[in-house]
DNA sequence: ATGAAAGCGCTAACAT
DNA sequence: ATGTTAGCGCTTTCAT
């Protein structure tokens, strides 16, 4: 590919001239520009980025690590944002899909130091603690957050997530929910739980003891125990059992439309049914569709990036995104299922 | 970050016996490289890859352009294995989530012409044809191909795909199978049912007639026909209607789950059910969980790789993989269930 | 086995 | 408004 020199010498000119306009320098004479600027579009000149780092000791890349992101179809949102605002801001990305620990993630570092990254992002599947090995560069956590506060952070409100869809559900009518939680070492866990108790008070319901978690990992592999748990409670009278399942995740969601079936009962018609992630295609598939918060995925990697090009000064931040109601079918159409 | 030039006064040695311990260059004496490693080693010196680029004109970047791969869960080992095979071969991969035709495309493309990307992957979420603009750089096609050849490509052989599954079937009895196809827009589709065909013919079954176009696509919303489709086959007395359904993605298949327990039939026991894709977590999270063919993802992504780092002489190359049958309950457990 | 010098393409700093 | 010079960090080329 040809270089400014070649552009300078057919445009009968310096080399710094044509520098000028490509980096925008107004200080040019607008024929000067118009000359070159053709020639330009005529040989399809792109700027040699390896040369401009060299010279600007500035790398302007943004490395994303993305721990086994790309594996769960909505969190690829939060790739998507951080792409956009990179490219708005003229920055270039430089995207990795890692298991964090292992030799992909040394790798990834690696490249990373190599191209001299000015920042990095780091993208967990769930919103949990992670501790990150000592870096030379600052790191943004993303989906994640530094149990010892050394890195900035953005993670969906998982509170308010909850308090949200507690709310609506109780201004339907539903009154005798169970909440089929993640494992409690995911920080969602908790934070749903505590809003999903509060605000259910304010309605009058107590949710003490409806709370169980259906999602054990062991040795990598992950469980439901939605059967087990439904069972019983499900075979309880018309007018004691359960009106409404929230699920943790869509997944998790996913196994209760099996096992509801499985105990004869329908979802929307005889039991209500909610959860979170808005996961694609699995959301919108099920019979009937299923009633989702969608988690702000897309909005947090663009925060995420705009951290990583400027790091707000003082204490380190965690912020919380909040995200929305998707609407299908799994709460039933019309009136509340309860009597 | 340190330089060479640091790394060469602190072992008082010249710049170029510090740059030929760090390119393993046999021509230095082992006194002289332990003590630069240990210099190496403990300042933590990663070498600068834009200077690097610049003065040796080579860039040793490979660009990967994912149209909208990630989106799919399995398809993501597309980007594992040219991953893998990238760093095998010292080679950086520049990985981009793009959509086709858009600005997204546009940006990756400038940013890799940026960098002086040595050569592309594309990769499309369908095994189809597709037609790249005009480049200046080598394209590999990857689960697509090229309809005027010229680029070599990878994709994945439907042909043995649909025949080794249909040998199994056959094989355990069954003799009554319908297919529900893709879009016969998709490559795939008329490849599959063209070994269906053929393979269910040596069994003495005819397959004339029991093949249907079950997905649609319109305006980008994909639409699923399963439930107009099977309503009226499976309608008809137990010993002449369907004992085998067999669906041309896992989605597909789900929605078929849900058909046919509207039709009050269980999957497994009244008809069996066989798909393409081995999608997760939809695969093992339908219960009974999906007899599947698992398409070569990883294998693809790392055979690309190497295609886009030592193109291949001669004429335009097309290099179909083939896939392996994941078995899990939708066949049923024991015997056959025609009678 | 080691080193000196040149230069990749670009932009910062300093003229004019 | 335009041009000149120098040098970013590295590897190539050519000496020793």
């Amino acid at each position: 590919m040809a270089n400014q020199r070649e552009i300078a010498d057919r445009a009968k000119t310096s080399l710094k001239t044509v520098s000028r306009v490509i980096n925008q320098d107004p200080l040019v004479n607008p024929q000067t520009r118009a000359r070159i600027e053709a020639i330009i579009a005529e040989i399809g000149y792109e700027p040699h980025q390896a040369a401009r780092m060299m010279r600007s000791q500035r790398s302007n890349i943004i490395g994303f690590l993305a721990d086994r992101v790309a594996t769960t179809s909505s969190s690829i949102e939060l790739v998507r944002g951080a792409q956009d605002a990179a490219w708005e801001h003229g920055k270039q990305m430089m995207l990795f899909n890692i298991e964090r620990g292992t030799q992909s993630h040394r790798n990834a570092d690696a490249q990373l130091a190599a191209f001299r990254a000015e920042s990095v992002i780091y993208a967990a599947r769930f919103h949990q603690p992670v501790t990150l090995p000592p870096a030379s560069v600052p790191h943004i956590l993303l989906n994640c957050f530094d149990p010892k506060s050394r890195h900035h952070s953005v993670v969906p409100d998982d509170y308010q997530l909850a308090e949200t869809l507690t709310k609506i559900v109780m201004e339907r009518g539903f009154r005798r929910p169970i909440f089929l939680n993640l494992p409690e070492t995911i920080v969602a866990a908790e934070l749903r739980a505590a809003a999903i108790v509060a605000t259910a008070r304010k309605f009058g319901v107590d949710m003490t003891g409806r709370i169980h978690t259906a999602v054990f990992e062991q040795r990598g592999e992950v469980r439901f125990a939605a059967d087990e748990i439904l069972r019983p409670l499900m075979a309880a009278p018309v007018g004691e059992r359960p009106d409404l399942i929230i699920c943790g995740q869509d997944v998790l969601a996913m196994n209760v439309y099996f096992v509801l079936a499985d105990l004869g009962l329908s979802v929307g018609r005889d039991v209500g049914l909610a959860s979170f992630d808005n996961l694609e295609p699995i959301a919108s598939l099920l019979r009937p569709g299923l009633s989702t918060m969608q988690l702000p995925y897309y909005e947090m990697g663009r925060a995420a990036m705009l951290m990583a090009i400027e790091p707000p000064p003082g204490p380190v931040q965690v912020l919380e995104l909040p995200g929305r109601f998707i609407e299908r079918q799994s709460l039933g159409q019309q009136s509340p299922l309860t009597t």
